[in-house]
DNA sequence: GGGCAGGTCTAAG
DNA sequence: CTTAGACCTGCC
């Protein structure tokens, strides 16, 4: 099996990249990742300033971990850029403490389906009901004698009927808005390759229309799969970090949407991560 | 054991 | 346009 090599700065952490944005990559005990991704099982770990990967299948491996990792990115110069513009103590803290995670660049569909699923619900249950997604509709993939199953696409998942979905993958009242959503996008009607190609604002519209996609699910989708860097999804640990932040208990995730515009740019979507990361790892 | 979790939908003012 | 309630399920 071949073992690839990749050289990264310290905005290259990957215990701090797989984190809060993907749902299928686990970490074994000798600190290295096995991750399904797409049709493909990857085992990946960093030692320094080196990252190695194995791969189930080689083809393109080196240029799809890097857009998968979104080396074509200087984060370096973008948190700075933004570290250099703010004044702001917390802020400051965030930067130092988050550094080294990045934006993931996934599958638009699977990212859409996981995070209806993630509505109101725990991480461990939605790992579970993706899992259980996979094994029954995706494909069988064999890595170092382990049995791994690939996330269903669209055309997989077209005959399964909403009773199915409650029953079998376990996703309570979310299961009429999956089988809902899949419809949506076997029609043509809401090609996702089409979507992503668009201004954010009118890609986000687009994506408000399917059924278990509100704003913060929208924004989720256009920043880890869409490469849409000019989002903020507010969840409840990003609501919590900028009450924090902007030192006011009230607002409404409106109110800090209008702030967010003001005060970040272009890719208030990496600080985003960079806050979620800090408010989940410290609880706060 | 019971509250609650990566929000969204719907109905009503 | 804003807001309150309901909502499956199983994990901590």
């Amino acid at each position: 099996m071949k073992k690839y090599k990749m050289v990264v700065d310290e905005y290259f952490k990957l215990g701090k990249i797989l984190y809060g944005q993907c749902f299928r990559w686990k970490m074994r005990e000798d600190g290295k990742y096995i991750g399904v991704i797409n049709n493909n099982v990857i085992k990946i770990w960093q030692e320094g300033n080196f990252v190695y990967f194995y791969a189930m299948d080689n083809k393109n491996i080196e240029e799809f971990i890097h857009e998968y990792f979104d080396m074509g990115t200087n984060y370096k110069k973008i948190v700075q850029g933004i570290k250099k513009n703010s004044n702001n103590e917390l802020l400051n803290e965030i930067i130092k403490y988050s550094k080294g995670t990045r934006i993931l660049n996934q599958s638009m569909f699977e990212i859409l389906i996981s995070y209806i699923f993630s509505a109101s619900n725990n991480i461990p249950r939605i790992e579970n009901s993706i899992e259980r997604l996979s094994q029954l509709y995706g494909n069988k993939l064999e890595f170092e004698n382990n049995i791994y199953y690939s996330f269903p696409t669209k055309q997989q998942l077209k005959s399964v009927s909403s009773d199915e979905y409650k029953q079998k993958i376990r996703i309570g009242y979310r299961a009429p808005y999956v089988e809902n959503t899949v419809k949506d996008i076997l029609s043509g009607n809401y090609d996702l390759e089409d979507i992503s190609k668009m201004d954010t604002n009118l890609a986000r519209n687009k994506l408000l229309n399917l059924q278990g996609v509100g704003p913060k699910v929208a924004d989720c989708i256009l920043l880890f799969s869409m490469k849409k860097k000019d989002v903020f999804p507010i969840d409840t640990w990003i609501e919590k970090v900028m009450k924090k932040y902007f030192n006011n208990e009230n607002l409404t995730k409106k109110q800090i949407q209008e702030l967010i515009d003001k005060e970040f740019g272009e890719y208030k979507g990496i600080i985003n991560h960079y806050m979620f990361y800090w408010g989940r790892e410290n609880k706060i």
